[in-house]
DNA sequence: AGGGCTAGGTGTAGTATACACACAGCTCAG
DNA sequence: CTGAGCTGTGTGTATACTACACCTAGCCCT
């Protein structure tokens, strides 16, 4: 079972962090290892306590690598199937700035949001 | 123009808080006032810094009243057209923690991710 | 030999987004 | 007194995204 355990989490919100950000947090992920592949950067988005959809992972990839912001190639694994491993080309590198810049925009908003019920 | 200016800003991300957050947004709104419009509510959104669009808080709106979690009624209005103002319902009201929760979890999942880009 | 983990995918129904467009009341300038 | 601009609420729709089911396959351990 690749996507996790469904039946006991689905009930209206399966992730809290729409996927609208995912772009963005693998390109977090690729920033800090500068190399890295879906499944990795599926375990480091979790790490950060959202629970996310590997279809929507592998393909996301895909696309920015048809974006020229990635390219892939094969690697092997030692302990497991082969790995397609991604790197951040140089219009990526770009696009990574944007991308960190907007995740901070938006949790700034959101901030400023929480702030503002907080307060009455 | 109700949609503001389009041409201008679009580029790829046309408002960097997903719309996935609407719902969340509408009711905090709701919650500071217990009594505001579309209008009004899109006002406070956008006074977070967010650029959003009119038709899909319309939208939300009566979706989140379908499942009872709002009310409506018409009120009219000194100077424009009337109303149609939204009130939570004891259901609303439950959904609308939950909201807050989920808002104030997706701004700590953000704020985990960046601050581990920000340390290499 | 089978289960569980790692790894990468496809298919698709249903939903959400973004944007164009419509309708209408009010106010104020010209 | 007409039109521009703001307030206010909607509909229509092509396209993109989500969520979930499902598939293949290597490796390890019992």
């Amino acid at each position: 079972m690749t996507t996790t355990n469904s039946s006991e989490v689905s009930q209206t919100a399966p992730s809290v962090l729409p996927r609208r950000f995912l772009r963005q947090l693998l390109f977090l992920g690729l920033s800090r290892s500068d190399r890295s592949y879906g499944y990795e950067l599926a375990e480091a988005v979790r790490s950060y306590g959202l629970n996310i959809d590997m279809a929507g992972v592998y393909r996301e990839l895909r696309s920015m690598e048809q974006k020229d912001l990635l390219t892939s190639s094969w690697e092997s694994s030692d302990n497991g199937p082969d790995r397609r491993v991604y790197m951040v080309t140089p219009l990526g590198s770009d696009a990574l700035a944007t991308a960190v810049a907007e995740l901070r925009l938006a949790r700034d908003q959101l901030s400023a949001a929480l702030e503002d019920a907080d307060t009455p």
